[in-house]
DNA sequence: AATATTTATGCGTAATTATGCAGTAACAAT
DNA sequence: ATTGTTACTGCATAATTACGCATAAATATT
């Protein structure tokens, strides 16, 4: 990992979130604390944020109230370093969208080398700032309010795919009805990512556990992997681990 | 392997993960890190990336380090507010990438109601902010280094459409060679946009008239509009206004 | 064709840079 | 005040780079 990744790194964290904590960026960036705190300090003299104790604060909103854009953050970050165990180099790696996928990409080892394909725009450009991997998107109709292409060109280009894994940002789980979701046109896609798939993981927040909407995409017998940020104990996950999912 | 091949190797890498390792390019190119080193500065004083310690990164992750403040913004605002002007519902519009695109979807009026076709993603995203208008994006291999699809599938994917309008953000133009850029795969895809649509119009802020890049994309008389931030009647697009298009 | 001249490349060594570690000082929170 | 965390200093180490030079290859000149 180059010193200006690490600089860019930091530099969209402090744009994405207002702050850092030295302490988080060890573990993506692969560095000591020392070598994190000099890259804040040289930050800092190239004028691109304030350090504090603690971490760095962004220039421009230093009074920024503590912003939680992301739901449940915390546990979503605990998911994504599940998830990230699975990856391998030369892996080809279907990923959908969703806040717990993008903090799954902030968590990638820099110096993983897979294929990415998506169809979420928001996913595909986190990608792009990962060092070493292929990002290729699937495109056609753009669904506005999922930010992601949808429709038969969408599922066509899908079905070329031969994938390793499936990463599902999931909605709805539960152990008679597997994973549903809301919009017809998202359940095409999703069930055409997992049709291509070797291995299908579902993440997904234990809140969302044992809920379920009106479509579904594919039952429990389809998935592989499940991903919450419970313990693998959990008696929540139990069913599932009857079932004969992998529990993480 | 010569040096030019070398030199094309390291180009494409960088256009495809944003950066290289010197000590990574050593096999495959199989030269000496010295040799490696003296290439990237060549490259680098060539301007097509910027030289670390440890290897080389992509000039645009520099770029937005350094200031996230677009260049020329005013003027490109300018050069947005008279794009707009040919809009009319009902059409469809391919779009590039670029900055002064993004200044035009910021300024697109919120009850126009058109379709609009990218391969630029942050142009998609962009694009998503707009509360009538239909997107999408036509995908695949993404160029990280100017975050859109390139590649023989998104080619194809422009053919198939027959747009009204093509808006192309231009690095460089002149009146002998027509639009020219720098990389091989772009020109692919923008040659393609220009051929699927009735009126091409080049978005152009004044400082990049008269420049010149290695790669042709398209000879001035296909295009049909050329949009500056100057008034029409400036002497500098004389020439262009005789080689018959028309100037906003 | 032979020779000179430029250009490109690789190697050894010295200098520079990047990073981590240990110990100590400063800080924040109870 | 006490305690745990974070920051700084100096130092050690490893990696990277720059420099000088020798050699090889390509190009130009006679």
């Amino acid at each position: 990992m180059l010193k200006k990744e690490r600089h860019a790194f930091i530099k969209r964290e402090i744009d994405l979130h207002n702050k850092v904590l030295s302490a988080d960026l060890c573990i993506p960036l692969k560095a000591s604390e020392d070598t994190i705190r000099r890259d804040l300090q040289e930050l800092e003299k190239a004028n691109l944020l304030t350090k504090v104790h603690g971490g760095a604060i962004s220039k421009s909103i230093q009074f920024s109230l503590e912003n939680q854009i992301f739901y449940s953050q915390s546990e979503k970050i605990v998911i994504a370093k599940k998830a990230i165990t699975l990856l391998q180099d030369g892996m080809t790696i279907l990923l959908s969208g969703g806040t717990t996928i993008i903090q799954m990409i902030k968590a990638l080892p820099p110096d993983l080398n897979a294929t990415f394909i998506t169809m979420s725009l928001p996913t595909a450009l986190g990608l792009l700032q990962h060092p070493k991997s292929e990002v290729i998107f699937v495109g056609n109709k753009i669904l506005k309010n999922a930010r992601m292409a949808v429709g038969a060109a969408a599922v066509d280009g899908i079905k070329q795919i031969n994938a390793d894994l499936c990463f599902l940002g999931t909605n709805s789980i539960n152990a008679a009805q597997g994973i549903t979701d809301l919009e017809w046109e998202i359940i095409e896609v999703k069930r055409a990512m997992v049709a291509q798939s070797k291995k299908v993981v579902s993440l997904c927040i234990s809140e969302k556990l044992n809920t379920v909407q009106k479509l579904k995409v594919c039952p429990l017998s389809d998935l592989d992997y499940l991903i919450t940020e419970l313990p693998g104990d959990h008696p929540l996950l139990m069913e599932y681990q009857m079932e004969g999912l992998t529990i993480l």
